[in-house]
DNA sequence: CATGAATGAGACTTCATTCAT
DNA sequence: AATGAATGAAGTCTCATTCAT
């Protein structure tokens, strides 16, 4: 008799009075850990803090997730669908050369991880984050068919492929954001990544 | 700077029995705390862990370290005069062209961190370690010398400035140690970055 | 008391659609609770186990019972009731002596024992088991009246009182099945049980 | 600079104010246990309950033993050590025939029980405790060297192995503590357990 | 009848740290 | 210099239980 819904097997669970409470709860624990993400980070942070944080009971917390990773992983998810759905749509400009598109793709990718904070940031660029390789991948792929669409349109030289330039673009994306890190967010990223990008750009030309 | 060797402006404390125990102790303290960076990390061990794999008691580890992180920046310190001892002699080639040094310079940079392995470099890599920017003023300075030398017989650029060019270099670098990092070490960290900085010098030419 | 079937005193309660699902449910719970008992034991579960195993809600666990003993009274009544309708009247063959009526007697205690399963069995043979004494009067019983049956045939000598027999191979038998249990049903109980009430039954023999 | 000893590589480690202290806490640590054995049982008591009632930390519990039932075993070992030391030589009487010599082996074991007292028994008659296995052997040793004695001297029939016979008397022993138990101790344990040993034990003579 | 969200007490365990020896 | 006994704060996690829907 649960989530009784049309002809679908698992289908959207129907949303009652007591799901919408759960949601709720969930955005609470969401909530707290963003702020502790920002503060004091993942690793310092606590599951007390958390829950305390939140308002919340620890049996609530544990009631939806086991531990504070898996709550980062939904965050991650979360800001991750928020990229996809906001940002990259911006990306399809039919007017725009594909070095543009890219340093557009960087400079938004930038621009985000400002939106988000340093402290946010400096969390995610762990050297034990999995994301990057696990979830990164969508990324990945964006990216990469701006490069295959440059190298199509003869923009973009071939004789390196698609996929080393779109890896070596991202290397030092990241180097350039790991920067902004270290030196506790005292330029301006977007800008930079902008300038940096423009001045590597040129090398995988024609 | 307790018991330090030789050439401290404290001078040369007495050689007994005492202080030669001494030293023995730390030693196992250090090499106890290395192999644990290299496996567990810094975050993750504890002060027992240290102790019980040094051979020693509880009491004796805070004879001499107030902290792990103690034990820490002393590890850092001799492996950045090794740095300084070995490697940095090694680009003094006379016959060597200055991108050649560069790329001798990363070369052994990352031979350097594969030295200390994966799960040392990882702990090392981390937004929050003020060691990039405090210390790792040497490294840099080294790096834009070779910098300033290419421009001034020529071989580089001079539209850019050195430091902007010197900066640039180190970003990538970390790009690429990053990187190294969060696929596990997945691949010779030194023949990447002596291929990919390869392909980023031209940049800089003339 | 709850929801009885037919022959209680509260008389038949009227079955409808609601009834019929109750029952179910508490069969659910039933089937769980012996399955839990035969892997992990009445102490080592958790309701949470329970409710999980039958698919069911906590709430609802807490709507047809308190406690897990309170479903352990209710699955003990059942296997009892089982032994009395299926295993008793088994022994009622005439042409059986009295000698061979008891080992047989011991038999259906040990194959109904060991189609309990081990750990269902172990958490019976608690020494804070009330059970034993509270309800075991109807097994001691059955038996006291084959003592007494054997007596007055003269197979078994009068010098010692019925009872007392009757206590004696009561305690060899327990004493058995615990042993079984603490070697972890490593044999055959049935096998052992008939073989050693056998080399004990002559001593009560006239 | 540890134990520093004689040429023996283990050997007793000096004993000083502190290993003295050591002893001490661990001997309130036992203390606790058994304490709390007679009251509650090893399942229902908790760490807190024994570092309460010992009066130390339970950081302090901890630095001695991972689990209760470490502690646990180290209990029984003491008492196992008890019937070693003091009743063990009590049946070495020469002039005993085998037959007293094992009544008097019961009796202690009576004895030996009763002195525990009834919960603590209760306690350890359990289906799950692994002592009886584990560490029993030595009781069965003994007893099983006054069958074999009992065996040669032409007392004892030798047409069943000395260990099933051991092993035979020690389940219908075991089954008299077990019985003593349910019944809550409610008769001398000591004064059955040789009246019904004797009973039984002629079947096993000549 | 059935659900499962929410609670918070309480058990377990680890650790950094102190200090008398 | 070295030891390790003792401490207790603090974190993790589980569970029985309640109650509105």
């Amino acid at each position: 008799m649960k989530a009784g819904g049309g002809g679908n097997m698992e289908g959207p669970r129907k949303v009652t009075q007591r799901t919408l409470q759960a949601e709720a709860t969930k955005e609470k624990i969401i909530k707290a850990t963003i702020e502790l993400m920002k503060t004091i980070g993942l690793n310092n942070m606590t599951i007390k803090d958390i829950h305390h944080k939140a308002g919340i009971s620890v049996g609530t917390f544990y009631h939806y997730y086991k531990t504070k990773e898996e709550v980062f992983f939904e965050l991650y998810r979360i800001a991750d669908d928020y990229f996809k759905q906001v940002v990259v749509p911006k990306l399809n400009r039919k007017e725009l050369a594909v070095t543009e598109k890219i340093l557009l793709f960087f400079k938004h990718y930038a621009l985000f991880n400002e939106a988000n904070g340093l402290e946010y940031v400096k969390q995610l660029y762990s050297t034990s984050n999995k994301m990057f390789t696990a979830k990164g991948r969508y990324m990945i792929a964006i990216l990469q068919e701006l490069v295959v669409a440059g190298q199509a349109s003869g923009e973009f030289s071939s004789s390196i492929g698609a996929e080393e330039i779109t890896n070596y673009l991202l290397i030092f994306g990241r180097g350039l954001v790991f920067d902004w890190c270290i030196r506790e967010g005292s330029y301006s990223l977007t800008e930079k990544i902008v300038w940096d990008m423009g001045i590597l750009l040129p090398v995988f030309r024609q």
